[in-house]
DNA sequence: TCGTAAACGAGAACGGTTATCATTTCCAGG
DNA sequence: CCTGGAAATGATAACCGTTCTCGTTTACGA
């Protein structure tokens, strides 16, 4: 009985799951990263998705951003993008370049934080929404 | 029958809401301003509170962002700060002074987007958090 | 092979935000 | 002053993403 897919289990389910962000060419929600996980060959829990997306976040490996209706975005650190989001329907943009090329906090400022990683997002009115709420 | 205190509530709500705002030393949760607000003169509905906050959002006298436990922070665009948060307790912390001075989007980047206001925050582990997980 | 501790996951619980919808408030005309 | 329709309001229900609970499974050194 010699498992023929199985050892694909062996793999850190962390790393797993950080692949998966790294594959995927947007940011994606916890349950887009779980939905993704579910059908592939190492299938994991919601809890366990979201007890690893934070665990990650905690080394530094992981950014997240919240949508304006609240909804978490998760995406590897090393991908440095900003985003244009509509505050009314929630579109998001990408921004072809960073509008602040190098950010670094100052040494440590606050009282002992070690710093992670940062965002830096735009929001305002798309074309669409600004049309419908002055015509 | 003059109305002595009533007359207060001639004054538009959003522009009440938004006193409030300014007024009050840290950024607010919807939940906090509804609770200020309650014990006012001028007491407004949860869903009311939560109405103009979108609104004040959209005409651009209003900013928020999120913690990472997904509630939502308001506060006056004109108060332009940037925060330092524990991405394990939450914990935040103001920063003394804004990292990137001038921040604008060179025009209008992306097709027709009025931008509104920004945000920079920045996230890690304090110092508390740090010697919790690795003792 | 055992035993203990950590990891796991299904489903319940939570909590902030949003939607519903009946009621109230405004106002521009009669 | 009345009146009628539109917009605003707010108590409450519904939503939904995230977190918690806790019984089960897995890992691994002795």
């Amino acid at each position: 009985m010699a498992p023929p897919v199985a050892a694909a289990g062996l793999k850190d389910k962390q790393e797993r799951l950080l692949d998966q962000l790294r594959q995927a060419d947007t940011e994606l929600t916890g349950q887009q990263v779980h939905a993704l996980l579910r059908q592939s060959d190492l299938p994991m829990g919601l809890a366990t998705v979201y007890r690893h997306l934070r665990l990650l976040q905690q080394k530094g490996l992981v950014r997240c951003r919240h949508l304006p209706n609240g909804e978490a975005l998760y995406a590897p650190t090393e991908r440095d993008e900003h985003h244009l989001t509509c505050v009314d329907c929630g579109a998001t943009t990408l921004l072809e370049q960073c509008p602040m090329p190098e950010v670094h906090l100052h040494g440590e400022q606050a009282s002992g934080f070690r710093l992670l990683f940062h965002t830096l997002e735009f929001f305002g009115l798309c074309s669409a929404c600004q049309e419908r709420q002055s015509p």
